[in-house]
DNA sequence: CTTGACCCTGTAGTTGGGTACAGACTCTAT
DNA sequence: ATAGAGTCTGTACCCAACTACAGGGTCAAG
């Protein structure tokens, strides 16, 4: 029997140990086969899909949300109409966040143009000022 | 002495009552002038305040990121080197986060367009496939 | 055949961001 | 003057997602 160990695992994809098993116990990686001696002997794929988890979260998903997305893979009575309807609704999701994102970033390009590092008065920083208007100009 | 009562602002903004007690525990938002008898009374900009607060927490800022910003504006010894590191930053990571979400956007659309809904078995739905790769194509 | 690195299970603790009372005061309308 | 809605402080609880042990087994090197 060959594979990775745990230790190797976590290192490959950046994640501690106890990670590796949180989220074998959530069911986002499913379970290894094992050693005799109860060692897990992971197929290196696991860090593929450990990237991806950890991507998808970076994003704002859920693990139960990750999980919904890898769970259907090991389904074979998947149903295709509720993803269907869970990626329409995250496209949308996916769609105003970008839009915040964007203007959350011109606002920080202003600060950084206009603050350009050394004891500027605060009341010449523009990112007070935009902060406070609550709304950033659409464009 | 006028202003909105705690319950006006959180209705507002579309927060319930203890986390606008809580923000002002935390510091984002600064406390507010009381009547006589000890009733909060906010000016009307708080509710911009939360409502930026709430989208800057949308995409991914923490809270102790947000009274960062948000503090700066009160403090009259306000360095701007700082801030301009902290901008910048988070500029970084914030482009790597669109590049993300766009990757994700682009699996999800792709599902969403060849699970058209009813019954398609699994091994011809792409997201599966697709998410195992750990990466997506760039572009 | 022991030492040290690695692994096991299970349970408990932590952090971030709230949310829910309890017990008491205030304000408005009747 | 009293009911009912709103507010106060303070403490406790909650959930997600880890993270850290404790107590014990495994294995390769010397």
């Amino acid at each position: 029997m060959n594979g990775l160990t745990i230790s190797q695992i976590a290192k490959g994809s950046n994640v501690n140990i106890e990670t590796v098993r949180y989220y074998e116990k959530r069911g986002l990686i499913s379970e290894p086969p094992r050693t005799e001696s109860g060692y897990r002997m992971f197929p290196k794929e696991v860090i593929q899909d450990i990237q991806f988890i950890k991507r998808a979260q970076d994003i704002g998903f859920t693990l139960e949300e990750i999980k919904k997305l890898l769970c259907a893979s090991n389904n074979e009575n998947f149903q295709s109409e509720e993803m269907y309807q869970f990626a329409n609704n995250k496209i949308q999701e996916i769609d105003s966040k970008i839009h915040e994102f964007i203007q959350m970033k011109s606002l920080l390009e202003e600060l950084a143009a206009k603050c350009p590092g050394s004891g500027v008065p605060k009341d010449q920083c523009p990112i007070i000022t935009n902060l406070s208007k609550g709304e950033i100009e659409d464009g």
